[in-house]
DNA sequence: TGTACATCAGTGAACGCGCGTTCACTGATGTAC
DNA sequence: TGTACATCAGTGAACGCGCGTTCACTGATGTAC
């Protein structure tokens, strides 16, 4: 009789998704609670590992909170890269942005929360690490609009202003969301018509700015 | 002889007197952590009263949040009663709100810090009641707009939509400033140019939107 | 005004608990020959 | 292919610590007569 072998796994890649089950673990228990709030050992009981095995994968809490925001900001880049898909046209971009939004938003609530509250959360290394990412972001959304026609005469500061102005509303409206009852639809519609409006106001008043 | 008798306190005073002292100590150790961080212990060595004392004052951590939640709010309002007092034209309160903003900021550092930080925080209850604070507030900022001669012709949802604009943009700024390092003043001038600037093109957006 | 009793803000000892971190270890996986 | 040794992810006992909360208390302040 033949041995049947499972598939092996080398050490690496157990290791891995160890990893892996640690940063999901917690990820998971910040939804609820604030990352200073959240102990190592509270951690490794849901991934089903003794305490001190943390120590393999991170030399601290701190460490993994940073883990988590390139982990958060990675998935928020891919929902910026679904949006430059959409239509270049100023005007039509706004119903179809806010989609994408929405449906990230959805799709990645855990990121998206983590980010919403570690940004003023109690461990600072992880604020600064938000804040940073936050910024390159809204460099990255200034270059995008400087490329509309309606735009090419601004000046980059007006043009990051502007930036800031829309990563800003488009921040709350993703807190709004995370925020709202999900028993309850017509809030969640409610905030959506809100952004969607609110994009539709910041807009007209950029057609009709003429950068000094 | 003849005892001098300094001014008797009476028992209520000094009550309140050790209340205001456990308020201001937990608004001062949240300044550098989280609520959900903060240790009833830490507070009364912070006073001076020994932790079983901490009881006669609050039933819990969170009821000590949600009074500085109405204190934070006590003193935002005093605020905006300071911006009620300027010119009322549109175009010409940017300028002086944003600078009744700042001076807030600096003075009452810690209770926007506070309610900056404890918006998303990771106590629940005190979550719940810095939202429901923040949305009366907007509800005020409607019922303000309301009454200039430009948006008269608003519906009351186009109005509570751009009141919501304007509080994020202003609640971002508030961040930005306390956020801003000391040291260098340049930063701090750049957010408040900003400001500025979103306050504009929100109300050129305004000026050239028409409620359907 | 003086006395006897009630109130109650603050005390201090004690408790059980979960925490982060140390350390020497185990045993499966990986590697060199 | 087989053997001997190295690596290292995860183990488990132990530690000292700060925590929230309990309880019976103290003694100054307040009140009724």
């Amino acid at each position: 009789m033949w041995c049947v072998e499972t598939a092996a796994e080398t050490r690496q890649e157990r290791k891995a998704r160890t990893r892996r089950a640690i940063l999901a673990a917690a990820l998971d228990i910040a939804d609820e609670q604030s990352l200073a709030a959240l102990s190592l050992r509270q951690v490794t009981r849901e991934v089903g590992i003794v305490p001190t095995a943390f120590y393999r994968h991170f030399a601290s809490v701190e460490q993994l909170g940073l883990a988590l925001v390139d982990e958060s900001f990675a998935s928020l880049r891919e929902m910026i890269r679904d949006v430059r898909r959409g239509n270049p046209e100023l005007h039509g971009v706004i119903r179809g942005s806010v989609g994408v939004l929405v449906e990230h938003v959805h799709d990645q609530r855990a990121h998206f929360r983590f980010i919403g509250r570690e940004r003023f959360g109690g461990v600072p290394a992880v604020r600064t690490a938000i804040r940073h990412e936050l910024e390159l972001f809204e460099r990255e959304l200034a270059t995008d609009l400087a490329r509309l026609s309606d735009l090419d005469a601004w000046t980059s500061e007006d043009l990051r202003v502007l930036a800031n102005l829309i990563v800003n509303a488009m921040v709350s409206t993703a807190e709004g969301i995370i925020s709202a009852p999900p028993e309850q639809p017509d809030a969640e519609r409610a905030i959506i018509r809100t952004a969607e409006k609110q994009l539709r106001m910041i807009v007209v008043g950029a057609a009709n700015w003429r950068s000094s």
